[in-house]
DNA sequence: TTGATTGCAAAGCATTTGCATGCTA
DNA sequence: TAGCATGCAAATGCTTTGCAATCAA
């Protein structure tokens, strides 16, 4: 059993809460993934190894990973809410791309000191943080750059990010 | 006329829109409140001054406010859109009490520094970015170490930053 | 006159909730 | 066996859209 899973199972236990074979692969399936899934794609996934399993059944896991420090919930601005894997992962802060969606995740120990200076100027005990930049990747400079050269014009843009799943 | 109503004009005329009672009222009472609205908040003060005017309204016009540059969204985790001045208002950031949902406004060059070379490293163009510091405010945590003090338990404490509107 | 604007009602979306049934502990 | 968990359908809450009637340019 991994680590993660052994988290959660004492999460699980503490709270007066049951093991089940849903939470169980919804977990797995996390763990699988490196990425930043929607409760919609985790969900996709998890019905390829098992149909009978509920969205719903997903969003409710996905709050107890969170809850049990497994998973970080995130927002990039399309609405949706994603989620991350938290678990001994270093916290880190994301650009993102108004143009493709892509995601570029950094960390800085600066930026972290700062924002705790900061903190404590005002008193106020820091929980969590989420930093993001949104504007334009490199790729999409460039391609841009290009289409201006071949048109001779600014292109119509995404208004704003969408994440890059299909 | 104020500097910023010349602003929402040169806009609305450059992209070929229309002048209407409606859009300068909202923009009135916007510019005349120094607060974070969402739109519902801003749609019952201009209610007060115009009874006819709709919801859908309010929602199109924020949006116009913010292509044109005068209004900056800010979400603070509680599901809705909030809106702040832009309008030479330098920018800054915000620390959110998750317990009594108070909204503090901070302002540090060093992070703006930093996260520009961030950006460069990453030969990403930031149009703009959004920092949100959780937690809990002096206040709160002030009456919270009361409370235990009291009744020698934690409290039960509200899950996400409920914006501080009645 | 023409096309943008408005307000209403209806639609959209992601997420949550009610509830009867199914399952862990 | 008790009570948590599940999955479905329905409900929510914010925001957007369709549309007929209005209105600015």
């Amino acid at each position: 059993m991994s680590e993660e899973q052994e988290v959660f199972l004492k999460h699980i236990q503490k709270a007066g809460l049951k093991r089940t074979a849903q939470r169980e692969l919804i977990l797995e399936v996390f763990l699988r993934t490196e990425e930043h899934l929607s409760s919609e794609d985790l969900y996709r996934l998890v019905q390829r190894e098992d149909p009978n399993i509920g969205q719903t059944t997903v969003y409710r896991t996905l709050k107890l990973l969170t809850e049990a420090g497994l998973a970080r919930e995130v927002r990039f601005g399309d609405g949706r809410t994603h989620y991350e894997h938290n678990y001994k992962h270093q916290h880190h802060d994301h650009m993102i791309c108004t143009e493709c969606g892509k995601i570029i995740e950094f960390f800085s120990a600066e930026l972290e000191a700062i924002q705790d200076q900061m903190a404590a100027k005002f008193k106020f005990e820091p929980t969590q943080h989420s930093l993001r930049i949104f504007g334009v990747c490199v790729e999409c400079r460039r391609s841009s750059r290009e289409h201006k050269k071949l048109e001779g014009a600014a292109q119509p843009r995404v208004r704003l990010a969408t994440t890059a799943d299909k």
